[in-house]
DNA sequence: ATCTTGATTTAAGCGCGCTCAAATTGTATG
DNA sequence: CATACAATTTGAGCGCGCTTAAATCAAGAT
């Protein structure tokens, strides 16, 4: 696409690379150069060239030996790249009938392929939405993030009940068995039990008690009631 | 067999031009490199460059100096380019409400980006639709076309009844207009009148009579009732 | 304070698609 | 037939994003 969408210099890969380094830098920490190319599947060296150029372009600020974190433009492109994979992931599990595991692919390739026009009407087909299918925030168009109250499942004592807000994993299996569970946003759950030693952790919903390993638990972010 | 057909090395700058040398090769005549390079704004030098580069990967066969035709691997690639642009006009017509006049553009920059479940999925939505929202023809996924008794409005006799099938720009302004003037495809139309030397071209539509140039008159295609 | 180790950057090079400028080819014309 | 002209191709070079291999740096262990 590169040249034909290409007015500003800002390219597929460009966006690729502000968007994993958003995700990277969510936590407080600069991005480092190795994660950076493993998400991106691409050599370190070449990742580290790669930033040095969008550290030129202003749209990182990096520091050799440590990391890279983006400038407030950069921010804006993460986020615009970002409101628009999750439009589209919304898009097609609500619109075109995608189950929620398989949005993510599709949407990755359609992400950058989006006009202005296009981002817009799917924004307002969907009644201008705040999350995607897996319950991740919707960036608003001028970058800022809806409200939200999402807590750990697991930080939660045995008994708490409430909302499921978020799952917060890109991994399709794992998306496919807890969806099959009837573990999604919007559904009421009461934490029964974590077992100790990394044992299972049993969660009562609408359909019975489920019983989960802590790793896919960790994925669950709740709104308390 | 995928892996003859491996679409490694088929990217979107090359899917690009398959699309057009399939178009402009509908009259059977071969494709020049100056006709190619103008209608993908690019040099004509670089695009000789790649031509020949898409010779060497079979996709055309090239005649150095004179032009350039589809090998059945090109052929079946800018069919499936076609057929994915003209399902996503319709989609972004019928399901999302553009006019045909936008729908173009926004196709334009989604034909290479969808994927093989997101095509299926779009045909199967639409109805597995034949025309896009101008009447141009969709390729079937085999790579043939579906019938069609389109003949051009000009050259009937005064008086002739039919259906327009098809209006064949993509200017979007001339699109408008003919929109707004009633023509477009699915209307019964009666020809009443071409006035002499490049006059005036008559049409009886539902909503009256409608009086078009015959350069726009041109872009019409009916099937005769 | 040095050494070792892993992360990071540099260096060299490649494929792609493009540019401009120069050389070449095909063809229409006198 | 020679020639002029337009179309086409070639050549040189650029920016991008990538690779591998080699050099360099940071930081903890000794």
């Amino acid at each position: 696409m590169a040249h034909y969408t290409d007015p500003a210099g800002v390219n597929d890969a460009t966006l690729h690379y502000l968007d994993v380094i958003y995700r990277l830098t969510q936590q407080g920490e600069m991005a480092n150069t190795t994660d950076i190319a493993e998400k991106l599947g691409v050599t370190p060296s070449g990742a580290s060239v790669m930033l040095k150029r969008l550290a030129e372009r202003k749209l990182i600020q990096l520091v050799p030996y440590k990391g890279a974190t983006l400038t407030p433009q950069g921010r804006r492109l993460a986020l615009r790249t970002i409101r628009r994979h999750r439009l589209v992931e919304l898009f097609l599990h609500r619109v075109m009938g995608f189950a929620w595991h398989e949005v993510d692919d599709h949407a990755h390739a359609l992400e950058t392929a989006l006009t202005d026009a296009l981002e817009d009407r799917m924004d307002e087909m969907l009644g201008h939405p705040t999350r995607c299918p897996h319950g991740h925030l919707i960036p608003r168009k001028d970058g800022s993030l809806p409200e939200a109250n999402d807590v750990p499942l697991l930080s939660l004592p045995i008994g708490s009940a409430g909302v499921i807000r978020c799952v917060d994993t890109d991994n399709s299996d794992w998306l496919k068995y807890l969806g099959e569970q009837g573990l999604y946003p919007g559904v009421s759950i009461v934490l029964k039990d974590i077992a100790p030693y990394d044992g299972p952790v049993t969660i009562q919903t609408p359909e019975g008690l489920v019983a989960i390993g802590q790793n896919l638990a960790k994925l669950i972010y709740v709104e308390v009631s």
